[in-house]
DNA sequence: AGCACGCCGACT
DNA sequence: GTCGGCGTGCTC
């Protein structure tokens, strides 16, 4: 028998062996067929492409069971994939099999797979980056694995340390042993379900060596709390640094156990249900409803909404930051219980246990009412009816993560591929929006009054380059003086304002102080950005750089800087002008507590943009734009669109009432104001803006991806650019269809010196035909970006 | 991503 | 004479 398991490690062929017995519809009579069925395609999450695999051993002939995960030797263990496809039969050598399918229905949802599938071959980006981007749970097998060998087979030849005839642990032998008698076909295996833990630490009563104060303060604190579930936690439990804590385990105080899952109990949805009104929003495959302000738009969406639970669909929602999607789940998660289903709400926020709990409620049909951020787009429900992509327009559906996969591009990659209804709901449109057939609630109402800096009493007066402070005649800077009279209008009447003010310090616009000309890029009509480390002026849309003028090259006046006045500014001129008015501050630097606030006692917010994800404070009367032309000037050919945007969301954040809005700005003609004031809406985009892109070559009339190039050293970084620039061109590429190559806007990245293209192409197939010439290798890291967002 | 293999500088 | 830097390449 000994020599039968050699015979093994040099015979191609495989032994029969006995199929597992949890295979559903498997039976032990039926012969393998794995030996002619397609290799499936599995995507792992790495930044590597799907790999092929054949089908687990004996699974019987039949459909490739897209969105299953599948437990799949990789490098000598086993790893949980996602079944992505067929495979397309290319690839040479020898596959191995794919050890044990983990589901029994479709984890990650089929159209989500397709649509995954799609950008990843456009963008030329690994699917399992995308994967692991995206999907947010599930990477871990929670199964009893349990080995025999295979009856009649010797393993001795494999070593000491291995199975023999009864079923063993798969722990209790080294993986890399399991592996080979594995491939060799003369493993069985079965994988039973097993309760879900976690690891946790536990202190030990002593260890091997010494401790130091810290390690024994760790070690105290360990002891004196019970087990606990990381070793983040234990540190910050000790208050000792998380290398402490791993000193402590490594010479053997505390060691590693097994514990109990934290609770998957999920939050409760809100129980009243919006009042009903009519539906009488589009029927067709894709449709949108922009204005009015959220509650509005949730109220509209409801009734749709409420049809679909009642037929016992799933309603997909899928919201770009959490205050909009909490704002969602309190208008829209009562609907569900009223249509005798449940609502989950999923997203980064829930721990491993609750998105288990919430996965298996969606796959498992009992939740139709789905929200949640983009973690939330795989969600395998059964029978979706309809998705609602929320705030369309928000950047935040650019993932920063390394897919860098933009959400609103994905749904609609999914809705297609399913067939499934898509509505776009939001304040304000994107351009790329109009096309579609909708609604457009009429805007609240605003009440608006522009500073306009542009046209001083005196000429502000001039300055050197360095001078960081702009003194815009006499109308008062950076509060100006009508703002500073409602502002005390507000303290007398013990009302609340909240003023933004754009971010310190990094970059800001240059301006010619006499004719107030910008300085614009050459390739893109756009302003271009002040660095002020670097003294240039630089595009952040292709890359364009150049030195900083002395003279306006309007009108010949020196130019000089206008740095945007920060929030410490802007709070200090506040308390200034209103002594005893309480002032608070919420930036990325530091966050007052604002219960008094949102008690509704009187004050003034400072704050950034962030400021809106707040609820609006009850007692608002003002809200301040204090230097609009920062959200204005920054470099992106959706500058435009943010600021009518950023008007918008400020008209529309108080639930009720129409605070007045104090517009400080340079630019008061800027069409952005103006629509506001007509209570026009959507004139916006057809009358200006469109047209503008139409011009340029941007979205919605091109699709937009930029081509990086990085290397560690900086001349091959651009000669590499360069070579790119030549193969596209090489390939057909038209003038004003590849702009660059330039460097980009941060000259040195995380040691490595990246070179940007930007492309402007027509439509999809071209686009691919052109990304396609750059499928071989180059002598620097190159990688695809579709519908990159400016960083602004 | 890990993790190996592989080729050139500072040291027990 | 080795130890170790991270560049390049592979994982089914």
């Amino acid at each position: 028998m000994g020599r039968w398991g050699i015979c093994q490690l040099v015979c191609p062929h495989l032994p029969v062996r006995l199929p597992l017995p949890y295979w559903p519809g498997m039976s032990a009579a039926e012969p393998s067929r794995s030996s002619i069925a397609r290799p499936w395609q599995v995507a792992l999450p790495l930044p590597i492409p799907a790999l092929d695999f054949l089908p687990p051993h004996g699974s019987p002939a039949g459909p490739v069971p897209v969105g299953f995960r599948v437990l799949v030797p990789w490098r000598g263990e086993l790893t949980v994939g996602v079944v992505v496809g067929e495979s397309e039969g290319k690839a040479g050598g020898r596959l191995r099999e794919a050890v044990h399918l983990l589901d029994e229905r479709p984890f990650a949802h089929t159209a989500f797979v397709a649509a995954l599938g799609g950008l990843s071959r456009l963008a030329r980006t690994p699917l399992g980056l995308m994967f692991s981007d995206l999907l947010g749970l599930g990477w871990e097998a929670h199964v009893d694995h349990q080995v025999r060998a295979v009856a009649g087979a010797d393993l001795a030849v494999f070593g000491p340390q291995v199975p023999h005839g009864d079923w063993a642990e798969a722990s209790s032998y080294p993986a890399g042993v399991l592996d080979a008698v594995r491939e060799q076909g003369l493993l069985d295996e079965r994988f039973l379900p097993a309760p879900r833990t976690v690891t946790g630490y536990r202190a030990m009563p002593s260890g091997s060596t010494g401790l130091t104060p810290r390690q024994e303060q760790a070690w105290e604190v360990l002891g004196r709390t019970g087990p606990l579930a990381s070793q983040s936690e234990w540190s910050a439990r000790a208050g000792v640094s998380p290398s402490v804590v791993a000193q402590v385990l490594a010479r053997g105080w505390a060691e590693s156990v097994q514990l109990p899952a934290p609770s998957p109990e999920l939050p409760s949805p809100v129980q009243e249900p919006p009042r009903p009104q009519p539906d009488t929003l589009p029927q067709e495959p894709v449709w949108r409803l922009h204005g009015g302000r959220s509650h509005e738009r949730h109220a509209r969406l409801a009734a749709r909404i409420r049809r679909l639970l009642s037929l016992g669909r799933g309603v997909l929602i899928l919201a770009p930051d959490g205050a909009t999607l909490r704002h969602a789940w309190n208008d829209l998660s009562g609907l569900a219980r009223e249509a005798g289903t449940r609502a989950v709400c999923f997203s980064g926020a829930l721990n491993p246990a609750q998105r288990e709990h919430a996965w298996g409620l969606i796959g498992g049909g009992e939740a139709n009412l789905i929200m949640g951020s983009a973690l939330a787009l795989g969600a395998p429900h059964p029978d979706l009816g309809l998705i609602v992509l929320l705030e369309e327009a928000s950047d935040a559906h650019k993932l920063l993560s390394g897919s860098r996969a933009f959400v609103p591009e994905l749904v609609a990659r999914m809705a297609a591929a399913g067939e499934t209804p898509l509505a776009i709901v939001g304040c304000v449109p994107a351009a790329e929006s109009l096309v579609h057939p909708g609604e457009v609630l009429p805007p609240p109402r605003a009440r608006l009054h522009v500073v306009d800096y542009s046209a001083p009493p005196e000429q502000p007066e001039l300055g050197p380059l360095s001078s960081p402070h702009l003194k815009p005649g006499d109308l008062g800077y950076p509060v100006s003086h009508d703002l500073a009279r409602v502002l005390r209008q507000v303290q007398e009447r013990g009302r609340q304002a909240v003023l933004l003010a754009p971010r310190r310090g990094y970059s800001a616009l240059l301006r010619c102080p006499s004719c107030q000309h910008t300085p614009g890029c050459p390739n893109c009509d756009v302003a271009l950005r002040f660095h002020q480390e670097r003294r240039a002026l630089h595009c952040h849309q292709c890359g364009y750089e150049t030195v900083i003028p002395d003279r306006c090259d309007q009108c010949g006046d020196p130019m000089w800087q206008a740095r945007g006045p920060g929030t410490e500014w802007i709070v200090q001129e506040v308390r200034k002008l209103l002594p005893g008015m309480p002032v608070y501050r919420h930036d990325g630097d530091h966050q007052d507590d604002l219960a008094p606030l949102r008690a509704g006692e009187p004050g003034v917010l400072v704050g950034t943009q962030g400021v809106l994800s707040l609820d609006a404070p009850p007692n608002l009367a003002l809200l301040g734009l204090t230097l609009a032309d920062t959200w204005l000037n920054i470099s992106d050919f959706r500058a435009g669109e943010r600021y009518h945007r950023l008007l918008r969301q400020l008209v529309a954040w108080h639930p009720e009432r129409s605070p007045l809005l104090v517009v400080q700005t340079f630019q008061p003609t800027h069409p952005a104001l103006s629509c506001l004031l007509s209570g026009q809406d959507a004139g916006y985009y057809p009358a200006t803006e469109v047209r503008v892109r139409q011009e340029l070559g941007y979205p919605p009339h091109r699709l937009l991806a930029t081509v990086e190039v990085a290397a560690r050293d900086r001349g091959r970084a651009a000669q590499v650019a360069q070579e790119v620039a030549d193969t596209l061109h090489g390939a057909g590429a038209q003038t004003g269809e590849v702009l660059g190559p330039a460097p980009s806007p941060l000259a040195r990245v995380r040691g490595v010196y990246p070179y940007q293209l930007l492309l402007r192409i027509r439509n999809e197939g071209r686009l691919d035909e052109l990304l396609g010439s750059l499928d071989r290798r180059f002598a620097a890291r190159v990688r695809v970006d579709i519908s990159p967002r400016g960083t602004g």
